[in-house]
DNA sequence: TCGTTGCATTGACACACTTCGATATTGCGG
DNA sequence: CCGCAATATCGAAGTGTGTCAATGCAACGA
């Protein structure tokens, strides 16, 4: 029987932060918050999120400390309220991340 | 007590594509299978894949399946062996569903 | 036809994730 | 100081996901 093939090359790195940052992402109600703030291109209240999403505030919660942990997003409480905005360069880190493993590997 | 905000516009969009798109992707062991087929610009065969990764034969087959399901590959059989090979657009969908979310609003 | 090899599928298990109710924390107004 | 309102945290329930052993299926060679 015939090989199957030329040894062929298997990318070596690990893309555990990579698939940390992605899973962080994946999620409907999380990208939509994230789609919010993008559009906003300023703070959000927490309470529209708690009014607007069709889940409970301690879900809601849940899912910003999250976005937080992954570095999105930035939080700041004034007063009773706390709001949040995207973080600097959270679209080019989720891209980066995926052109990590999808983009076309560049000739030298 | 004063109001918290200007109502805020909460993005409309469900995001359940994308989430669904950026779930298959959210893991390192198909992330490194997605690199090794976009870095090769060609087919790779699975035993490739099998002998590489950290993974037994059915586990490796069970993430391609995904990756497969996702649209994100396609597969061939050539005798005995099977071989895989990125989707067309496989990178593109992917950094459609995060600009999706993460672009800013772009002014009219 | 028969045995072997490569890959897919099935069933089961352990773990993580999403969600919620209950409770704690923080800050304001009276 | 006390009560109230907005968030955060905790604990538990239900569901999904990653992994493997066992098995099935397809293709090749003898």
């Amino acid at each position: 029987m015939q090989r199957c093939c030329p040894p062929a090359e298997i990318a070596p790195h690990a893309f555990g932060g990579a698939a940390e940052l992605l899973k962080a992402v994946a999620d409907p109600h999380r990208l939509r918050i994230l789609a919010t703030l993008a559009s906003a291109r300023d703070e959000v209240c927490v309470c529209d999120f708690t009014a607007a999403l069709p889940l409970n505030q301690p879900t809601v919660s849940h899912h910003l400390k999250l976005l937080r942990d992954a570095g999105l997003v930035a939080s700041e409480r004034r007063g009773t309220w706390v709001y949040y905005r995207l973080a600097p360069g959270a679209h080019e880190r989720v891209s980066a991340a995926v052109a990590a493993a999808l983009a076309p590997a560049v000739p030298a």
